[in-house]
DNA sequence: CGACTCTTTGATCCCGATCAAGTTCAGTGG
DNA sequence: CCACTGAACTTGATCGGGATCAAAGAGTCG
């Protein structure tokens, strides 16, 4: 009972032809690839792999990836837009379970592991575009950890926002400024790590500074360049759009020279 | 004039035998990589790549990699450990700049990405196993945000320690109740998100309470099991030893019904 | 209409930052 | 051998960002 699964494979091919350069039957396979369509419906609706043989590609809505402490609390840890995959890690580690939870209501493709490992065994360089997904997911949790470890709650909030923005955009799904982003207050508390009460005021002193406006479940930035500002956004870090790793061959490996590296 | 290259290259295999199945000759693959050591000498000694054309095993100390804020602050992002490959996901986007710092003296191991690159696109299971090395680094990365976001100073020193110390046991640099730590309390700080002040006012309230021991360069937890409930500390996340994925078959690729989950 | 979830606002509290000395200790050079 | 230096560690006093508690609007849905 497939639904049309055609869109958001199309759109993972295009996030991963984002950073990955592949030939027309690389791509011809990654789009023939099957999987089953699901809702998950509801906040709080949470999909909780464990030893899973699937993974979650978001076709529609907005999913997180969560960590439960003890008492309850959440920490979120990644937020997932159209044509992400969240659990592509768990091609490689079935048994790295992270929790996942729907935003609003969601639509997901489940792709078996079975077949995204079969893909990846036969085509090095669909492999290697994989791997390529996972660092950029990577890259962004590192640069989570810098922001709630060294930045106050306005600048985490700012940073949040022009990450999310950026990445619409380059999804195609909106403009950096102006965005759908379905998401309470408290989860936005849970993935900045503060309390709700305190992103309320964080989100009305940037609505008070005239940067941003409309904050009910579509963001409109006014003022992008001075968002970037307080942020310290550099986008760099999304390693996106850029001409990352086309070059499957360099010029010949040389040790470049280092300061404060003495062989 | 290679020092003796094979340790380092035999742990960092090690490594990899921890979380995948290499066949001899892969594993002959990977221990016959060669490169250039290089001494990153005392503290504060940056190895800053930029399009850089090689990746860094730690063959001895401590190696940190972390973000620099527009203030100066920086923040840790990850702990390195002799074995460990600092920048795995270099091969395949180098671009990803992130700085590392040698804590104390470092003794490092230079591999040309060429060659990672070319042995990954060689050898589908060594492909695999770089990518799942990575997922490994990532999965701490997002242990780490939660502890930033939703733990006290306590719980996140605690935390780390644990981390730390079952480490250096799976890498057998040592036991996890003994271990040396050269690392200075304010880079611990950087690491934690927190001032090098109130590390060491943590230091000594994990000290009073009887937990851990002589705390310079050189760790000793009295109480481990203590230190794991103060720490919430569940070992899961570090993915290793477990029979993670020996498994490139599995049964049929069927959907695992779920709950909350409507077709 | 009530029930529920989300947002908003105010009052108070506390964890951890910051500021400012002081102490220890390994070099290092006279 | 001792004075000088500089990096770590320690301690105390004060400050403030954000948590927490409490309660009142504001949609929205059955």
């Amino acid at each position: 009972m497939p639904i049309s699964d055609a869109p958001p494979l199309t759109r993972f091919l295009a996030r991963l032809l984002r950073h990955s350069a592949l030939s027309e039957e690389e791509q011809e396979v990654i789009l023939s690839l099957n999987g089953q369509t699901v809702l998950a419906s509801a906040r709080r609706d949470i999909i909780c792999p464990r030893t899973v043989d699937h993974a979650s590609l978001v076709a529609d809505g907005l999913v997180g990836r969560f960590e439960q402490m003890q008492d309850g609390e959440r920490q979120i840890t990644a937020i997932f837009i159209p044509g992400d995959l969240c659990d592509l890690h768990s091609v490689v580690c079935p048994t790295a379970e992270w929790a996942l939870e729907a935003f609003g209501e969601a639509k997901i493709l489940l792709l078996a592991h079975r077949d995204l490992r079969a893909v990846a065994m036969k085509h090095p360089a669909i492999a290697m575009a994989f791997w390529r997904d996972t660092v950029v997911d990577a890259s962004i949790l590192a640069k989570w950890v810098g922001n709630l470890g060294r930045r106050n709650a306005r600048s985490r909030l700012a940073h949040l926002l022009c990450e999310i923005g950026l990445r619409i955009e380059q999804a195609r799904l909106g403009s950096r400024t102006t965005f759908d982003f379905p998401i309470t207050q408290t989860q936005l508390g849970d993935a900045l790590g503060l309390s709700s009460v305190h992103v309320n005021r964080m989100i009305q002193a940037l609505r008070r500074a005239e940067l941003i406006e409309r904050f009910d479940r579509r963001i409109l930035i006014k003022d992008w360049d001075r968002l970037v500002a307080i942020a310290e956004f550099d986008p760099a870090f999304l390693l996106g759009d850029s001409a990352i790793d086309r070059i499957h061959d360099e010029p010949a490996g040389r040790f470049r020279s280092q300061e404060n590296l003495r062989t």
